[in-house]
This record gives structure tokens, sequence and C-alpha cells, in this order.
DNA sequence: TTAGACGTTCAGGATATACTTTACAAAATA
DNA sequence: TATTTTGTAAAGTATATCCTGAACGTCTAA
């Protein structure tokens, strides 16, 4: 299905290793940033199988990383007439992944870490309620409570940060860059 | 050293073990977390032993996971009159912790994804200086070379994100919730 | 209705990661 | 200087993670 310059071919298979080589940004397995490249570089949609032989692994791998991609939006099924096998797309704009990538990640803890601190400041304002305790628990109870408020609000402004990216609010304050995308550098 | 009451030490142990669980979000390690939600809410500068035994842990495994925070600036040594052992201190500020975490690993990975595409990119052109080259393949390195020039002007813009949030010029688009501290909720 | 193709799930094995113990080096104390 | 204390490095062990192959369910085509 692909063939190509043999030299290209090796240039190309060292970019994609060395774009996917950063292991600590995205905290993604090593597997998941090849195969998203592998996708961005070779365009095409692909089948999982397309994907098992470019990357030599199993299909069942090839599914598994598919569904956590999708899961975050930075792959998409698409339709093909007369292709019998789904074929995927990733997203190919980088600040899309970007932005997809870490919302994603950042969203996805709001929502059980609010409700968790809630939950605290409750059983700790019950707590204070108790007659027997000495002063320094109170003084104690009073600072934790602080610390959860705070977190509370950390939360909601992260909140706020998802949003100023995701309505791409964010390139009015920090530009893509526009190159000319004609002139030979 | 850390004697509490007993109720309060359940419901604060349950505050820590739950702002740490957020597996996703920081490509931390438990540990990490848990180290520093222990220094959060327990406050004081700790020292190596003091976590141990509050985390159950050996002390390698603290030294370890401490240097960890240090490099990101999570955490800094401080010094004690009449000390003689290392005495360590945690962020305690939720948006900043947000920023070194992220500011750190954007930064991380800049500067050698930055090389290895410049690189990819001189060996492309090179490679299209070659005579024998069918115009399939010429046509491909030029849509490669669009693509390493794109992901340069993403990083530059992912610089520009990082400039934006520790300058804390971010807090003028997405400001902090000022919460009345005084009020009881 | 059947046969084959496709995607997914599950149990097993392999690999990588994190933790502990032991040992060592550096610094402080006596 | 000798001794103790503290932090780190190294090696081995344990644990969690990821990958594979086989089995299953579903869908299409005949």
């Amino acid at each position: 299905m692909f063939r190509l310059n043999e030299k290209f071919k090796e240039i190309r298979e060292r970019i994609i290793e060395q774009n996917s080589e950063s292991q600590t940004l995205y905290s993604m397995h090593h597997t998941l940033k090849r195969l998203m490249s592998i996708m961005y570089y070779y365009e095409k949609p692909m089948t999982l199988d397309d994907m098992a032989s470019l990357l030599g692994m199993s299909k069942a791998s090839m599914s598994n990383a598919v569904r956590e991609l999708i899961e975050i939006g930075l792959v998409k099924k698409v339709w093909k007439k007369g292709e019998r096998k789904d074929i995927y797309q990733v997203e190919e704009d980088n600040y899309e992944s970007f932005i997809k990538f870490f919302c994603y990640h950042w969203r996805k803890q709001i929502t059980p870490k609010t409700s968790s601190m809630r939950k605290s400041i409750r059983e700790l304002k019950e707590l204070a309620e108790e007659d027997n305790l000495d002063e320094e628990t109170k003084a104690l109870i009073e600072k934790d409570l602080e610390k959860l408020y705070d977190g509370l609000d950390y939360l909601s402004w992260v909140s706020g940060v998802i949003e100023l990216f995701e309505t791409h609010e964010i390139f009015d304050y920090v530009p893509k860059k526009s190159r000319d995308k004609m002139s030979n550098r």
C-alpha cells in the first residue's frame, strides 16, 4: 500500500520516530504518539490493518490505541464509499491537537475533584460542630477548609483556561505564526 | 511529630488521597502527587524522614521523588537554623503549581524537538537536490517539508503560551477567583 | 442461512517502571 | 581524626503497564 523512495522512507521514519520521542510532555504511551505521527505523515485515512502493518504491531493494540485517541478527540472515524473496514483520520492541525489533548485531561479531573472536595468540606464542617474539640484541632480544620476553598477556586480557574483555549480566544493573545507558505526557506 | 485528632486525621487522609487520585492530568506517579499533598496539608517544611514515615515508604524513594519535584520547581530546599537534615517545602499556590508543572513539561520538549525538526529539514532538502528523483517523491518531500515548517511554527507558539503563563499575563485574561476569605460559607 | 471478514475483549506473557534494601560518600559532630 | 548521621547510588525485587494471540460477537455478501 505504501511504497516509497527508499531514502525518503528512511528519513520519514526518523522524523516520525523523533516526533514521537518526547516522553514527558504528553502522558501518552509511545505507541499512541507513533500512531499519530504515522497518520499525520502518511496523510491518507487508515484502517487498523494499515496501522498494524506500518507499526509492526497487532491489530488489537491498534484498536485500543485508536479508541483512546478518539476519546481524546485526536482521531475520528471517517466514512469512505465502498470500504468495509473502518477508516480513521488524525487531527492534522497541531494547535488543535494541543488544545484537544490538554483540555481533555484538564477537564477530566475537574468534575471528580470538585465533588470530592465539596464532600470533604461537608465532612470537616460537621466535625467542626462537635463539642469536645480542642482548640488546636479547630484551628486545623479551619486551615484545611481554607485550602479546600482555594482548591475549588483554582479548579474554576482551570475551567476558565480550558474555555480560553477551546474558544480559540487564546490566539488573540498568543497568535499563530502565519509564515509565508510560498517563500523558499 | 504529627499527632492529630483521630477523626480529623481520618478526613485529612481522605482529602490527601482524593487529591492525589487523578491519574491522568499530571503525568506524575501517584507517589509524587501524594507527597505534594502531604506537604501541602501538613504545611510544615519536612525532612525526608518525615515524608517516609507519613507515606510509609523508604527514604530512598523520598529522595528520588523530591529530586523530581525540585527539578520541576514544585518543591524547594529551605534552610532552618540548627537543623542538620535537609528540609523541603512545597509550592503552596495552586496556580503557581499548575504553571510550573506545565511550563516545565512544555518547555522540556521544545528544544530537542526543534533541533530534530531542523535536522530533518536539512536532510529532506539535501535529498531534494538529487537528480534521479521521481516526481512523486519530490511531491512527498515538499509535503513533509511543509509539515516540518508547520511544526516549527507550532513550537514557537507553544513558547508563546509558556510565556503567557510564566509572566502571569494569563491572569489578565482568566482572572483568579478572589473569594472573600472572611465570609462563612 | 451460512461463510467469511472485521473489530473488540480477555487471559496470558513480556516489558518497563517504581520501590526497597544494601552499600557507599559526604558532611557534621565530638 | 574517628564516629555518627544524612543523602544518594546501585542492584535486585515487586508491581503495574502494555502487547499479543485466540476467542467471541457482529455485520456483510453470497
